[in-house]
DNA sequence: GTAGGTGCAAACCTTTTGCAGCATG
DNA sequence: CATGCTGCAAAAGGTTTGCACCTAC
């Protein structure tokens, strides 16, 4: 899907959910869905000023905050407190491996690893919403170079 | 494994890696293993000081860092910038279902679940260190009384 | 016209840090 | 007796909020 359509998919439940579509919204989302990176809110904030300085900090964070709620973005802590966010529009749903010593962010996917908490949760009785594995440790470039600790 | 003995074993596995055993530190510890529940920094701060006013915030987080690194206690991000740990002195591994509605925490815990993280990871050639996988949704309980949105 | 959205700056919350003094090994 | 640890208070870093103004519907 490109990204005229994924932003009036985007635009169109929005509105459906009660939302108003301003300037500010198209911009912040145009740009989150730009980057096929991971990115922080104060990147994305940075970013959406480059084009138009008629955005503020506050405005990115509400608006992070409606699509996240919305499900067209996810969030991940980074473990020091702050979150890096992600669009989820056109890729399917992945995990992801951290490491430790450069930081680099690798997906992967493992349908039986889905398929196994979604057991775990019905024998509990719990609804899932949303879940997030995140596997900590080192790549194999950061072993080899015995980078850190 | 009763509290004196896993006392004892942290003890002399902090001298063994050069830390000092004061205290303060033995007042932290105390409190973070009589714990069996998930507790914040702050949490833990005023178990410590309502037993003995001479602990301050600063040495329980210092304290809580060298516990991580030493692998007696682990932290989980909360998803609103905050972590809670728990220790893990006389439990196994196990993941966590988090309750959106009332906040529960529960635990559980799968081996096919690990197997697979391991396959994933030996496959990028990562080393994993640690990895967390929480699951959020509504517990049974939330779900029948339509708490929340 | 009226909710709802925005910008600004200040408030917040959790965690970290500089520094002078203290206690452990 | 040297170094590591502590307490205090201030700083930092990320996020949220109060309020007056603005704008999409």
């Amino acid at each position: 899907m490109k990204l005229e359509q994924e932003l009036q998919l985007v635009e169109a439940d929005l509105r459906r959910r009660g939302f108003r579509w301003t300037l500010q919204r198209a911009a912040i989302v145009r740009t989150a869905l730009s980057s096929h990176e991971h990115f922080t809110a104060e990147e994305l904030l940075a970013w959406c000023k480059q084009k138009d300085p008629r955005v503020s900090r506050a405005t990115v964070y509400r608006t992070l905050a409606v699509l996240e709620q919305a499900g067209f973005v996810e969030g991940l802590d980074t473990g020091d407190g702050g979150r890096q966010f992600e669009h989820v529009i056109g890729h399917t749903h992945h995990d992801h491996m951290v490491c430790t010593g450069c930081g680099a962010i690798f997906e992967f996917h493992d349908a039986e690893l889905e398929r196994r908490q979604e057991a775990a949760a019905r024998k509990l009785g719990f609804r899932i919403e949303r879940h997030s594995l995140r596997i900590h440790g080192r790549c194999r470039a950061c072993q080899q170079n015995r980078q850190g600790s």
